[in-house]
DNA sequence: TTGTATGCGTTATCAA
DNA sequence: TTGATAACGCATACAA
């Protein structure tokens, strides 16, 4: 291993030098660095960055906590992050906690433990009031989700899932569906229960019917699996819904799948909304109705907040920055076959 | 912040002992050690790892290089590192290339940096020669791919990609067809091009003609959309082929819709096979016959290679450490409807 | 413009 | 069984 020692009696100098052309101060004469340069180059030094680390007292590293990274949600989620820390100079330690609170606050300890400036954390449950004591003493970002107690106390990153569920029924209801079913999940993310909260309001003020048999909760993991089962219990029900939105695009897919093997075109005889609009939203007929959430750039947007709290930014960052969503039609949707 | 001298302070001991508990030593009086326990408690005092990483000349972090980490294939591995990392108290740090030298070339230098004890190479192109500088200096290991110069000079894992293309190609002949069509891509990784190997062969020694009209490929990205350019125009030669063996499961996704928009039937019309074997494989009719590939367990292996070499393991470790593969058949593939 | 010397928080060697 | 202390490699205050 070379050291900066070794760099300077290279190249004649004192270790502040090489360290003053290292750190580009401006204080060094050309020649002189223009010496240490070529030693720099011939020993093939490149710093400890233990070292300077300990005595910089940063790690330049952020911490990405997620439940997963193979949902394509969190994974776009991460590029957006990954390429702008790259270009920022920093480096991502990534700890998939697959949804356990011990994984997750032994990750988070990296904080104290100076391998990390900072954290953004994804898919956090709203139940995680633990994340508080480190929102406190470090800086956090939450991203997709919120915990309704730290809402003033760190920023968060996430479209407005009660606004889009909204507009989803509102959508559905135009299109002349009175019967509107939803697919939720059995989790603790404030995306879930915003996003229910919207459907419910909007079909209330819209005066339709919140039927209890017309909601049905997947997995906590929205697996394909569990959303057929949902879908399935759902067109069980009489009536029949003739629409059916779903909190993610897998549990739609699922939906459609359901449908079609019980004989049920789609969009014909039923409709299917989905969330997220990931890739696979069009690669098989019908595609898919969903909402678009800016994954890639939440993830910077994530970033980008939390650089500003490690620098000591003075303007408060704290509470819910929303990022725009979109509905995008496409064919899974359509008016219903009759009228009532 | 609270160092070690605070917590020996506080405990009324030197910080000598501290580090000794900290580091489970077996010669403290368990009084001591109890008292310090409790001043590390009180203080929640947790060791600075740029300190303790400077002075044991390691830092417990895994680098994990990819192209990216949306390709669900890639973030399943990528999900088999973190796992087995956690267990063995090691942290992962992950640099997404985007397939780009030099992104790749500047985050390996966090091995010379001392910011990470060893790299985990996912899709390394075998053009790649530049890695051979780090495998020479660093523990590396090479997943899902290869470079021919350093097969012998570091641990390798894969499936054994030629046994896996004339497995297919025999199955398909074995079915009944005899015009089979490849997809193939525009990228330097071993496995396209041992898989394209394996096809030639194994239609050569059958007595099939390897007609280059047959031959088609993707983009380096294995896009949907350059999968279906690809797709069109096997489909458009003449004689059509019977049978596509797409690299790729969204390679034979985007082959499946092609086929349905120009009024084919799979698998009645047209065989597809796919290749990895990802999730949404059985989300939609028909269900692709692909070769499952264990993702998870490579993401292991790779990683139980790497710790054994950074632990200065004396067994020779380099070579291909061949993963099994496994042909599942499912609805994409049958009898072709008419033998000639 | 450059060099000397100190300390960052930890581990580990050597004495006691 | 414990304590004092010397590194680890770097950045920087202070001197020159």
């Amino acid at each position: 291993m070379v050291t900066i020692a070794q760099v300077a009696a290279h190249a004649g100098v004192s270790v502040a030098t090489v360290s003053r052309v290292l750190n580009g101060s401006d204080t060094v004469k050309p020649d002189t660095a223009k010496q240490v340069m070529h030693a720099i180059e011939e020993l093939r030094y490149t710093p400890n960055l233990s070292a300077r680390n300990l005595r910089r007292n940063e790690s330049r590293v952020i911490l990405v906590l997620a439940p997963n990274f193979s949902n394509p949600y969190y994974s776009r989620i991460l590029a957006g992050i990954g390429d702008l820390s790259r270009e920022k100079a920093y480096s991502v330690l990534i700890c998939n906690t697959s949804g356990l609170t011990e994984t997750a606050q032994s990750a988070m300890q990296m904080l104290s433990k100076h391998l990390a400036d900072g954290a953004i954390m994804l898919g956090c449950p709203q139940s995680a009031e633990w994340v508080g004591e480190y929102v406190e003493r470090y800086p956090v970002v939450l991203c997709c989700e919120y915990i309704p107690k730290l809402v003033d106390r760190c920023p968060i990153v996430s479209v407005d899932n009660y606004a889009a569920a909204r507009q989803i029924v509102r959508y559905l209801r135009d299109l002349g569906h009175r019967r509107i079913a939803m697919i939720g999940a059995e989790n603790a993310y404030a995306s879930t229960q915003n996003r229910w909260e919207g459907y419910r309001d909007e079909l209330k003020e819209s005066g339709l019917a919140c039927n209890p048999d017309w909601y049905e909760k997947a997995d906590a993991d929205y697996s394909f699996a569990s959303g057929r089962r949902a879908a399935l219990r759902l067109l069980s029900a009489t009536p029949r819904p003739t629409a059916i939105f779903a909190i993610s695009d897998i549990l739609a897919l699922s939906a459609i799948s359901v449908a079609q093997e019980l004989g049920l075109n789609v969009p014909r005889d039923l409709t299917v909304v989905g969330f997220d609009d990931v890739d696979y939203t069009t690669m098989f007929h019908p595609f898919l109705t969903s909402v678009r959430q800016p994954c890639y750039e939440m993830g910077q947007k994530s970033l980008s907040l939390l650089l500003s709290k490690i620098q000591g930014c003075c303007v408060p960052l704290s509470g819910i920055h929303h990022s725009s969503f979109e509905l995008i039609e496409r064919e899974s949707s359509a008016p219903p076959i009759q009228m009532e």
